[in-house]
DNA sequence: AGTACTGGTAGACAGTGTCTATGAATGAAA
DNA sequence: TTTCATTCATAGACACTGTCTACCAGTACT
């Protein structure tokens, strides 16, 4: 019943068919007909591991978010940098993320997605939230590092919508994120160097 | 072809129709038959006004942006009170439309809406960052104003959106945003008496 | 009076998610 | 070995969606 990529039940096929046209194709081609499709399977075989669209849709968002766990803690490793600059290379990771993978980012940030609370935020985000409340507390130690943590988390999310979409662009004339994205670390934690 | 509220026609009573159940009954629930169902039209009316359905999601929208503009001149007024004093009624009135209208909230920033370019980002946002670019401009003089701007925008979004699903009430374990609003208004701001 | 045109109707079409009945294959029990 | 039960996928129906097209009742104009 695990999820690994070795397991090859249909369970799995589905999740990976799906990761992988969501990745290539964007997510409103992600619908359950078409995952089965190239899954090479019935439009009904799907509702045997996941009884509803959403659940499947949930599953797959899930390894976003893995994804996205993987790449932050490959990328901060265990080296000795400052909690700062690992805090940058975070949101450089996060943003990053966001905008080499839109459909997924997209899925894993969908309102039905959420309110359905099939996703299970605390076995996904969270982890993550954790690392980042972890790093703020220790490079702004007279500050409450959840609610900053939670403000800054908010900061890239937005970034990463809107400038997705080019709102940002539009509005601020920018055509790199960077400096949007040290602007929004500066505000938070203080300058690089302090 | 004004979009009055004094207009009698079907176009407006399409939008009308539309605003009112994307309040009340949520962004899932707009459907191009069932607003035309609602406006006591037959499915295929709409389409002489609006040629797709994005069409017409776009033009309810856009009242939406309207609405939040409203709100935001209303508030702000042209009182003396201080730019940063303003930017923090600036915020509330950002979130409090997200969070008192999550439907409307949620169709105006939409995916495949914004990436329709149907939004018309140009005459909807624009205006009101306009005014918040303006009032960072004279609070922090000192700062690139149009890039603080967007980095405030993109955090004001992001409270929105985390904190309207609960991730952040999750992650952080707040019950009240307006600590979080704070926290971001300080960061990008500097503290309220400077 | 006749003729365009405006603005709405009604039905078809392909596609969607969900549900149900059916059936093939597998493995356990007799 | 034969029966039986369970697992797992198929196929079709259903209600619903957005779009397209044929039609048609008025209205306004020549």
């Amino acid at each position: 019943m695990n999820e690994n990529e070795a397991d090859t039940g249909l369970r799995a096929r589905l999740i990976e068919v799906g990761v992988d046209l969501v990745s290539t194709a964007g997510a409103q081609v992600l619908t359950l007909r078409e995952i089965a499709r190239r899954a090479g399977v019935s439009h009904g075989a799907p509702r045997r591991y996941f009884p509803t669209h959403l659940e499947l849709l949930s599953a797959i968002a899930r390894r976003g978010f893995a994804d996205l766990g993987a790449r932050a803690t490959e990328a901060l490793g265990d080296g000795g940098a400052s909690p700062r600059a690992r805090l940058t290379t975070l949101g450089r990771v996060y943003l990053d993320f966001a905008f080499t993978q839109p459909g997924m980012y997209e899925l894993m940030f969908r309102h039905d997605l959420l309110e359905s609370g099939k996703l299970g935020l605390r076995e996904t985000s969270l982890p993550l939230f954790g690392v980042l409340v972890d790093l703020v507390g220790r490079a702004r130690p007279e500050a409450d590092a959840a609610l900053v943590a939670g403000a800054l988390w908010a900061n890239l999310h937005g970034i990463a919508q809107l400038w997705g979409w080019g709102s940002l662009q539009l509005a601020t004339g920018a055509t790199d994120f960077v400096p949007l994205l040290d602007a929004a670390l500066d505000a938070h934690l203080g300058p690089e160097e302090r």
